[in-house]
Order: C-alpha cells, then sequence, then structure tokens
DNA sequence: AAGTGTCAAGCATTA
DNA sequence: TAATGCTTGACACTT
C-alpha cells in the first residue's frame, strides 16, 4: 500500500501546478504541457500527439525527479500530458508500448519515494451540466485522466486524485448536485475512485459545506478544501471547521488541500479578490499538519522552495 | 528575435 | 442575441 493515511503518516507535503519555471527556463526546457492547435492535430493528426506524448513523458521524469532533489513531493500535472486524448485511446498512439514504459517508470518513481500525483482537469470539465453531450465529454475526460494513472500503475485511490469542480448551478443547485451525482456513478470504478471535488471561488456556487453534504456524503467523493476560495463561500464557516468538515470525506486517506493567498494583498491592489499572489507568506501551521498543500502561486515552485527556506529559520 | 492575436472544450454576465 | 471573461501558456503568424 502506498497511499499514505492520515493515521500513519503526519509528514507534511508541500506542492505546485503544472508548470516548473526554473525547468522550463533552462537553456534545453522541461516541460510536460506541450500542446498543439486544433489546426495542427488536423494536419498531423495522432503521430504528432504521440510524439508530444512521449516528450511530455520524458520530461515528466526529470521534473519528479528534480522534486525530489528539492524534497517537493507533492505535484499537480497538466491535462496536456497526452495532448488531443478526448479524440482517441492511449492505445491507439503509434508510441504507446515506449509510452507505457515512460508512465510506468514515472509511476514507480512516485511510489517508491512516497511522493503524490494529482490531476486538475480544465473549467469545462462540467460533471453536472444540463447538456447531455457536455456531460458525455467531462464523463470522458475524467476517465482519460484515470486512464494515464493507470498507465502509471498508481493507486486507484484519491490519493492519486483527479480534482474537478461543480462550477456552475444552472440556476438550481438541488438539480444541479443531483446531475452530479449521476454522472459520477457512471464513472468505471478506477475513475470514480480518484474522483475529488473542490469548493469554488464565487459566492453563488459551491461551498465546502454544500458539497459535503450533497457529494461528499452521498456518493462518497472527498472534498478538496480550497482555502483562499473558502473566503468567498464561507456560509459563515469559519476556516477550520470548513476544513474539517471537507477532511471528514477523505475516510483514512491523507486529505489534499490548496493554499493561496490574494494577489491585491501582496503584489496589486486593484488585482481581482480571486488573483493568486506570486509568493505566499501565513500559510496556518493546523492546514499544514493535517493535510498535503498545494500551494497557487504565481511562482509556482520557487513559492515552495521559498517556504522550505523559511522553515529553516 | 520579438511581439501579437488566438486558441477544443462551458458558463455566467454584459452589452 | 451576441460578445466577453475566466486562468494561463503556448502556438502560429507578423514584423
Amino acid at each position: 500500500m502506498s497511499v499514505r493515511s492520515r493515521e500513519t503518516d503526519e509528514t507534511t507535503m508541500l506542492g505546485y501546478p503544472c508548470m516548473n519555471r526554473t525547468l522550463r527556463d533552462r537553456d534545453i526546457p522541461l516541460r510536460c504541457n506541450r500542446d498543439m492547435r486544433k489546426a495542427t492535430f488536423e494536419e498531423r493528426g495522432l503521430p504528432y500527439a504521440s510524439e508530444l506524448a512521449v516528450q511530455n513523458l520524458t520530461d515528466l521524469y526529470q521534473i519528479l525527479r528534480w522534486n525530489l532533489d528539492e524534497d517537493i513531493r507533492f505535484y499537480r500535472c497538466t491535462s496536456t500530458l497526452v495532448p488531443w486524448n478526448s479524440q482517441f485511446d492511449l492505445a491507439d498512439l503509434p508510441d504507446y508500448d515506449d509510452i507505457e514504459l515512460l508512465a510506468q517508470r514515472c509511476g514507480r518513481l512516485i511510489e517508491r519515494h512516497d511522493m503524490r500525483f494529482t490531476f486538475h482537469p480544465d473549467y469545462w470539465c462540467k460533471l453536472a451540466s444540463t447538456d447531455d453531450e457536455t456531460v458525455r465529454r467531462a464523463v470522458d475526460a475524467v476517465e482519460y485522466h484515470a486512464d494515464w494513472l493507470d498507465l502509471m500503475e498508481l493507486d486507484r485511490s484519491p490519493y492519486y486524485g483527479i480534482n474537478v469542480h461543480i462550477g456552475a448551478t444552472y440556476g438550481d443547485k438541488t438539480a444541479t448536485a443531483e446531475r452530479f451525482r449521476g454522472a459520477v456513478k457512471r464513472l468505471s470504478p478506477g475513475a470514480r475512485a480518484r474522483l475529488t471535488v473542490e469548493n469554488d471561488d464565487e459566492e453563488s456556487l459551491w461551498s465546502v459545506p454544500e458539497l459535503v453534504e450533497e457529494v461528499g456524503d452521498e456518493v462518497g467523493v472527498p472534498v478538496v478544501f480550497d482555502y483562499h476560495h473558502h473566503s468567498f463561500t464561507d456560509r459563515g464557516l469559519p476556516y477550520r471547521e470548513a476544513f474539517a468538515q471537507a477532511a471528514s470525506t477523505w475516510g483514512d486517506v491523507r486529505p489534499a488541500t490548496h493554499y493561496s493567498e490574494p494577489a491585491r494583498l501582496h503584489d496589486d491592489p486593484d488585482a481581482k479578490p480571486q488573483s493568486h499572489s506570486e509568493y505566499v507568506a501565513d500559510l496556518p501551521e493546523w492546514l499544514r499538519e493535517q493535510s498535503d498543500v498545494m500551494i497557487e502561486a504565481g511562482a509556482k515552485e520557487r513559492a515552495v522552495l521559498e517556504m522550505q527556506t523559511a522553515d529553516e529559520h
């Protein structure tokens, strides 16, 4: 069992999302988010998608190694790891055998070193949409993220989560929650076991207590507590209580949380309240002790490095 | 080489 | 009814 439970391991892990700016800015850039436009996909098709996937997975391994060297054991991978995967099955790629080996190599590194690895499909992954075709595409998106985790041979657990928002109300929250639960039930066991749901960043959308009641408790999808988002949807709940509610949906698995601070606090007084600052200064100790924290800051991995340096003093 | 407009996907808001 | 922003990186075309 490679998945850490809250009881057996209290080691805090801080992570960062997607792009590693240090490695991207090297003379030979390392990145795992190579993508292409529609016209290019139509022109060059599967062979080029396959080529980009090989390059992305090759670099992903190097990024994970760099993370390990820096003692950063939590990473959110981009959804363009295999570009245009909504249009084909992984096994259709000409380099499928290589891709499988590269994915397994990444998965082994993650498991061997107790790293945590997650995905966060983009905002158009709308599982609760009123449009059936949109739901079908959203289910498909969660499925191909799950395929990648299967290819890496990582456990089917929210520890290696695929995190989504509900992200809309469609004018009727009760009906929307019901549609979301319906979509969850359509997922394959491997995709469903990895799905997590995060509180939104607008007052009218989905708060932690709403998600816990409508999704966490009803269909067992763990709730990812986003500290900054909670300021927009607090429903009168203090941060610690909202986190405790979200944490109750994770069973024995150590919860994942998100932490960021407003740009208007540090960088730009005119920024939107939702905008993230470049660096963060006040991660609460209680959050750190009880969860693995994804630091969502403009400076990405540098923000985490800075926090680790601060720890040493 | 550097700068600019645009990009698969949904929704909510505004004009 | 149609355009726009969302978050952001990067493609693709221009200069």
